[in-house]
DNA sequence: TTGTACGCGTTATCAT
DNA sequence: ATGATAACGCGTACAA
């Protein structure tokens, strides 16, 4: 049989509230009655039951992680997963369950609408790809906690946000690349529709413009399904008059194929052509020469993003907001023009 | 108000056994009250609570999947992960959420422990890492269903696991590095005291016995933590006499190191040297030349531990067994000695 | 400080 | 096929 708080009751004699008290401890419990309770717990070895604690509180001391079932590459990317570590830790300290759930419609009602509406989760933390306006709205009506990974494209005063800050991040990453000897810096994205892509469109457009440096559009290029084609427009446009001598790449994978079609056509990184990549992951050090990345503390964004979300559930606070996660720079050979490169010793980073 | 099932049982004017019965479908109802619940059920906007079912049930319908708090890289592994997407989505179509947790200590009890005795989940799913005896005794008495991924050092029947085969990678590995014209083949492994290691090693030794190749100790590698010198250990394991003319590393940043220390000292890759390397992932496909890689189905992996897992949970079962997922080998240009090399071309993966 | 009584929403047992 | 009732384990007004 269970033991339940009616058994620790009857053996010191005391009234199941008293130990119910005792164990939440928000009353005043005399302290030989306390100890005595505790004794019996641990020698009856109780264990609260978390199913009928939940029941009485209304509450299920649960946080769900959406997922965004359309991205494949979602649980690979390190990036989030950092994240998620993060996240896990803080809100366990809170006494609280990381409940992680793939975003699958399920006869009418989403995962998420579910989750909620069940009752199995006390808020939730979702990628900015999966809001739909009908969503965020159902969520502020019924007062339910949320917070949202990234930055959205539309309603972003009804819900509160954490991001990158890309637009610093590009910043940084041509500022770098000026600072280094480069002048005529490509700049090479990802899908274009996206908010990441936007602000890193804008910070990169700002620093160019802070060194006097006219905007080519014919560096502003785009990677997409076709990663062949791709290269080839990179071949295409480095036989130009004006090329570029440096890129600016929106991912690691962008990053390789670019540095591969350039050595390919035998030019030399970093000393004829520079390379920038957004990310550290997954394989910017090990490309040669090592990459020089824009970097997010993932795992920092993760605690800000636990912290914000157990705030609103513990104030019951309905005020949204928002914050950018600053980025920084990891230099590697890659953009190290003119520098003495050390070859055979890489060791001895702090 | 929250609706219950009281409010749809006033509403259809039955009683609210007959809602509960008709919500669950274990017994018959007459086809129009039925509809009628349904009705009401609409307007009402009716949702179960979760919380009271769980309660009434003693059923949490959660799976908890634990994480090594020590392993730093756990989450960032695209291996875990890939199993993880995979255990979501199969509990999740059997109605369970997923539960994740690092394995901490927690006044003495384990989260691992809490999760159990707190009746937060149904069942556990956990790495071999964190599998200590007491913990599985514990288990085991109480009857609680678990499986471990991973094969356990030790215990091995007191436990359900499922590990990859890594004796068979190991095996493929060597069989095709000699099929492609290798023949002193040397292994480069991880931490040595580990279960996987040695069945890499068995795999190894066993293939060169079938192919009568003699072994030699010197060709038995470890990299541990100071790459450095174990980069400088290659370079002196190839200016000796009987150098291997292959490498079989156990992952991909071993790979990579490896890879590159041949470079520096001139061999060309596959050419002089052949390395196949365990895991797809990060880099394998990424690095100059692409490297051969064993690899393996891990979502496949990750559907079969919980499928084992709910059939435990649903048939009270407190058998054991255990299971080795197959591994494949990815050729890439990395092992293919003579072969004529597609530098130029690399689309048309089927 | 402690006891009494009740409620949380659902399911299961036992009737009818 | 359906209704009445109890029970799940805990938290909490209210009373003492």
């Amino acid at each position: 049989m269970t033991v339940t708080i009616k058994d620790i009751a009857r053996k010191v004699g005391v009234s199941p509230s008293t130990v119910s008290r005792a164990l939440n401890g928000n009353t005043r419990i005399s302290d030989t009655t306390t100890r005595k309770i505790q004794e019996a717990m641990e020698e009856l070895d109780y264990h609260p039951n978390s199913l009928a604690r939940n029941f009485a509180n209304g509450l299920t001391y649960c946080i769900g992680l959406i997922i965004d079932a359309r991205d494949e590459n979602t649980f690979a990317n390190a990036f989030f997963n950092r994240s998620v570590f993060a996240i896990e830790k803080v809100i366990q300290e809170y006494g609280y369950s990381l409940m992680i759930t793939n975003d699958r419609k399920k006869e009418g009602k989403s995962t998420v609408e579910n989750l909620m509406l069940e009752k199995k989760v006390d808020g939730l933390i979702m990628p900015s790809s999966i809001v739909r306006p009908e969503l965020i709205m159902e969520l502020n009506q019924a007062g339910f906690p949320f917070i949202v990974m990234g930055e959205p494209k539309k309603y972003k005063t009804d819900a509160t946000w954490i991001d990158v800050d890309n637009e610093l991040g590009s910043h940084m990453a041509v500022e770098h690349l000026i600072q280094s000897g480069y002048s005529k810096i490509a700049l090479v994205t990802e899908k274009a529709n996206t908010v990441f892509t936007q602000k890193r469109l804008a910070g990169y457009l700002a620093c160019l413009k802070k060194h006097n440096i006219q905007i080519n559009q014919d560096l502003i290029l785009q990677y997409g399904q076709d990663i062949t084609a791709d290269n080839k427009r990179i071949e295409e446009l480095m036989s130009g008059n004006s090329h570029p001598d440096a890129f600016l790449c929106g991912n690691n994978i962008i990053a390789f194929n670019v540095l591969k079609t350039l050595k390919n056509i035998n030019y030399r990184i970093p000393d004829d052509i520079g390379i920038v990549t957004f990310d550290n992951y997954p394989v910017a050090e090990y490309t040669d020469p090592p990459l020089t990345a824009v970097d997010v503390d993932t795992y920092g964004m993760g605690i800000q993003v636990a912290k914000q979300l157990l705030r609103k559930i513990q104030d019951n606070s309905k005020d949204t907001n928002h914050m950018y996660i600053p980025t920084n720079i990891i230099v590697r050979e890659s953009s190290m023009k003119g520098d003495r490169k050390n070859n055979d010793k890489n060791g001895g980073a702090s």
